[in-house]
DNA sequence: GTCTATATAGCGATAGAC
DNA sequence: GTCTATCGCTATATAGAC
């Protein structure tokens, strides 16, 4: 696999056969430095992974900053996608979060995404803090407002009654984090076996419950 | 400071002298593993920010894995004492979970622990998953088992309606990292600003309240 | 037991050949 | 544009002096 280098040089001006290898790289570079971290991920580890020589990498990126950087972007950009089509009129509101929450606790447990926590929160001294914050600005954040708004609207509609949109999305990415998303950062579950997908849509049921016995309208 | 190297050599047959350098090694280990991970921090800049010289901690840790892990369940040591005093009789349920509550927000969000989560989190390869296992069993599990006690208690007695216990824990815990822990881990918010406390202490406060309208009595 | 000086290996980044 | 071979640097780990 991947050993015959069948470059399609197919009628290219200046440089038509980067894409693959441009791909091949930055797929190498996502799951390294998920798996790995920063200082732990080499270039030659990157390079011999992604079957390409060391200094093609650094022709495609100029720096490993630089890679770094552009393999979080690509993740991010790969994991949100604003696939949370919110406020369907249609359903019960219980059916409408539990929609929501098997969505994003799955999400928030895949292998991708806590390979990108992970890398942003190991050793900062390299890129800095600003990395951390755009990360979260560009995540979680966009996903607590289009929450927190959705929750207001329910609130308007009488469906639910949350003094405070803001917190209770707060609260409710939380609840479906439980403690899995801790327990993948740590590692102790490894891979994507099934025991693990079912504990997942378990606690994300959970918290749909737990959340409509607190913010439930009927009630005071 | 630390540059007149008192040996206080009194009255020792084998080694009476390590256990200052010992502590300052380890003092040293913890906060540079937890600051810049495993893969970020080298040997020589623990033997220098513990003012002693490299073989003096390759003397008294073998390997530098040997070392992170001796830093690791170090800090694990010092973070966890047992500290949490449940069941209070005295008091009304909700002035004790908040008792509860602000003690393990503070904890959970405080830069030791976050450094702890962050180094093991953090590059796997080294260590494999072992040492995440045996954090987690020995940190949020214990804590999870004392709050399912406690919680299950107060079912008994009539002050709370938990149907499982061990998953009101897991909830209750949730809800008190909030978002404010993910921020923490990826280094949104910085040191120890007072600002960051009291928003610390408003979440806890928020999730005691929600957690008593999901699972407090007089309601079905 | 502790320090200065050093061996060995790996990493990031580059020069020259095709 | 891509690959092989290499420089400069740093890291882990160790040998010998006090």
């Amino acid at each position: 696999m991947a050993g015959t280098a069948n470059t399609t040089r197919s009628a290219g001006p200046g440089r038509p056969k980067d894409m693959e290898k441009h791909a091949a790289i930055l797929s190498a570079a996502k799951t390294l430095f998920g798996e790995r971290g920063y200082s732990g991920t080499s270039m030659d580890a990157v390079a011999r992974n992604a079957s390409v020589s060391k200094l093609t990498v650094y022709s495609h990126f100029g720096d490993k900053d630089k890679l770094f950087r552009a393999a979080v972007r690509a993740r991010c950009n790969e994991l949100f996608p604003e696939n949370l089509y919110l406020a369907d009129e249609g359903t019960s509101v219980r059916n409408a979060l539990l929609t929501i929450a098997m969505h994003h606790a799955r999400l928030m447990t895949s292998t991708k995404t806590i390979g990108v926590w992970r890398a942003i929160s190991s050793d900062r001294s390299s890129h800095g803090p600003q990395l951390g914050r755009l990360l979260w600005e560009e995540g979680p954040q966009r996903v607590q407002v289009l929450l927190s708004d959705f929750f207001e609207g329910l609130t308007h509609r009488g469906k639910l009654a949350i003094d405070d949109p803001s917190q209770a999305a707060t609260q409710f990415m939380a609840l479906l984090k439980g403690d899995l998303h801790l327990k993948r950062m740590l590692g102790c579950e490894e891979g994507d076996c099934s025991e693990f997908d079912r504990e997942v849509e378990l606690n994300a049921t959970a918290a749909v419950d737990m959340f409509l016995r607190a913010y439930q309208p009927n009630r005071e």
